[in-house]
DNA sequence: ACAAGCGACGC
DNA sequence: CCAGCTTCGCTTGT
């Protein structure tokens, strides 16, 4: 069976990393310690702030390390979130798997003195709705034999994969629940959803997806994003304000040991649409110039191209390669 | 099979 | 208009 984690976090011992338009009327910007803004806050809705990255990264790997050395198989999705396989070590039995979610949150609990929240079931598309239930600091399962029946009531919008558009598309078919989802017409959502899509959300519906728990998943791009001083659609002054932009890309590449084959430069229009230039170079690179001189000319490209200006602009490097392979057994043996 | 561009989703 | 970052799928073109 599969379990998701989730850990809690140390908001409060972070900074402000991004602050939303109405915290900024606030008085509240990045850099500034949570507490501080908290109380500038206090308690106004419609706010968002986030906590600094990296000062919770360290924490992250310990917790994950903890996770890891509990479970059979671990992929992590996300700074705050795994999947574990359990599988083989508890044979079917969702006892034991409760016995090992609650070592995980204990080990977390005294190692770092922090909650998680944790679900358990026989699919990541039901682990993750548990644990999604379980939030804060708490712990659910779904037992196989009433998988079924505990989704059913549930509305679409709670399956993973299933945002605002596709909720519209849902409703549009008279489907709400992921009980209507079970019992609908599979022609009809191929027509609308597209085949794969369609698969996945009728076996999500009973709690079926096969996706498997993958072992050492890395990051296939690095992205950097700003948000213009000005708008315009000079790429010279885009290139300016992207200049530490192209420095923490290097930073990321050297710091990983890889190197892209293709980049790109983004922009997100006025009207919020985003436009991109990309080229694929015709072996991997990782220097500084590479990235400053391609992405230089992609943005002259895209800027004679639009016909608004830019709000934000951004570049990623992308097709990484580079740090050892880490292959699972099972993939291995595929490729034989 | 790969390249490019776009869109949806989620953290 | 929640900022910034990431992943994946679809479509079109070569």
């Amino acid at each position: 069976m599969v379990v998701c984690v989730f850990s809690g976090r140390t908001e409060d011992s972070g900074v402000v990393s991004t602050a939303n338009y109405r915290a900024r009327e606030l008085g509240v910007h990045s850099g500034m310690p949570i507490a501080t803004a908290k109380k500038r806050l206090h308690g106004a809705d419609s706010v968002i702030i986030r906590m600094e990255h990296e000062k919770y990264e360290a924490v992250s790997e310990r917790i994950m390390q903890l996770v890891r050395e509990r479970a059979d198989a671990m992929e992590q999705t996300g700074i705050d979130e795994t999947f574990i396989d359990l599988s083989v070590s508890c044979r079917g039995d969702y006892r034991a798997a409760l016995r090992t979610a609650e070592d995980i949150k204990e080990a977390i609990r005294h190692e770092e003195g922090l909650t998680c929240s944790i679900g358990i079931g026989r699919s990541k598309v039901v682990a993750k709705l548990c644990s999604d239930m379980a939030k804060p600091g708490g712990l659910k399962v779904a037992e196989p034999e009433s998988t079924e029946a505990f989704l059913a009531p549930l509305p679409v919008s709670r399956l993973y994969g299933v945002g605002p558009k596709t909720v519209a598309v849902l409703d549009g078919l008279g489907i709400k629940t992921i009980g209507d989802l079970a019992s609908a017409n599979p022609l009809e959502l191929e027509e609308r959803l597209g085949k794969k899509f369609s698969a996945y959300l009728m076996a999500a519906s009973k709690g079926l997806d096969d996706e498997p728990v993958r072992e050492g998943v890395g990051p296939t791009q690095f992205s950097r994003i700003v948000t213009l001083k000005r708008d315009t659609r000079d790429s010279d002054e885009a290139m300016a304000q992207l200049k530490n932009g192209v420095g923490y890309l290097h930073g990321r590449l050297a710091a990983t040991n890889m190197s892209f084959k293709t980049i790109s430069a983004v922009g997100i229009l006025t009207d919020l649409s985003i436009r991109t230039r990309s080229r694929t170079l015709e072996s991997p690179v990782n220097d500084i110039s590479s990235i400053d001189q391609n992405a230089r000319e992609l943005f002259v490209e895209l800027g004679n191209a639009v016909d608004k200006d830019f709000l934000r602009v951004g570049i990623r490097v992308s097709g990484l390669v580079g740090r050892k392979e880490q292959q699972s057994l099972s993939e291995f043996v595929q490729q034989r």
